[in-house]
DNA sequence: CTTATTATTGCAAATAATTGCAATAACGGA
DNA sequence: TCCGTTATTGCAATTATTTGCAATAATAAG
């Protein structure tokens, strides 16, 4: 099944419906591969389909991620990223709070951790969407003071697999 | 040592500064124990410390979690919320992405996943951060049409231990 | 194909969070 | 204790995100 006809299954599902800008936003999502603001994203839905207002987008994601397909990342920093919850690979995100650089990685113990999470706490966990919190190690290294928020951009996005 | 003891510990490590504010905020947040809104915790602090504005406490909380004393709870919702990460019992937090209630859990094989996280990533983990995005009992029960992306305040919030 | 229903959009206005910069205050050294 | 250095604050201005509401457009039914 394409992406999206799963988006317009979902949507249907619970009664919303399929329009021009939720299909220019799915459709950019599917271009970007890397953890984007909604700036990003903005600039190039607007880029291709000219009448797709701003708010339109942050309403799109929102639905997205209450759907479970897209995963929102707040790294802490001034712009939420928004990344596509691809079900081929799920990983978890690991974001960096002294650089803000986010690293996705995909590990074993994962899945144990979220069978519990449904067993003791019957909450069915949307794969893909764990935020880890903590230091890299480029910032583990400079012990000093480095007060250094500043903003990865996409540049700094990896993705490790194990 | 007391918390505010290894606050300034922590501060002085890095060259930073222990301001009657950042005392404020860091009481403050002892007082309140759930994930709380800036604007819940700043509505204490100026309760009783008149001069702290509401920017000072934006940036008191970013320094707190950069220090790996305060984690960020971004809900998908409005506003984000704030809580003091206990070294005494760290725990990750579901966020259920319908209705945004957070449960805090402690699970074992959550120590294999960090173990793992810093074994392979090289990533330091800060225990306590790890938020998990999806959906809450109540909520998968309810099939049908509820966008209800309603904030569930401080009332909704669950800390269970197992 | 046409119509009725109602979710969705665009637009403007409100709210949340961040930033620049001059004035202030914390801290180390004399 | 006093001084100089420089991190921090307050304030005003930006930028990011959300919301209300009337107009528009997607669906389902006839």
């Amino acid at each position: 099944m394409t992406c999206e006809n799963l988006f317009l299954n979902k949507l249907r599902q619970r009664g919303f419906r399929l329009t021009s800008q939720r299909k220019a936003v799915l459709l950019t999502l599917h271009e970007i591969a890397y953890p984007a603001s909604v700036e990003e994203i903005f600039g190039r839905v607007a880029q291709k389909n000219a009448g797709v207002e701003l708010t339109t987008v942050y309403r799109t994601l929102d639905l997205l991620n209450s759907l479970g397909m897209v995963t929102i990342i707040d790294s802490g920093d001034k712009q939420r990223l928004y990344e596509l919850a691809s079900s081929e690979s799920p990983h978890l995100h690991l974001v960096c709070r002294v650089c803000g650089k986010i690293t996705g990685v995909e590990l074993e113990p994962f899945h144990a951790l979220v069978d519990q999470i449904k067993q003791l706490a019957h909450f069915k966990v949307d794969l893909g969407s764990i935020i880890v919190q903590g230091t890299c190690v480029d910032c583990s290294k400079s012990t000093a003071h480095d007060h250094n928020h500043s903003f990865q951009g996409n540049g700094g996005y990896l993705d490790e697999r194990s």
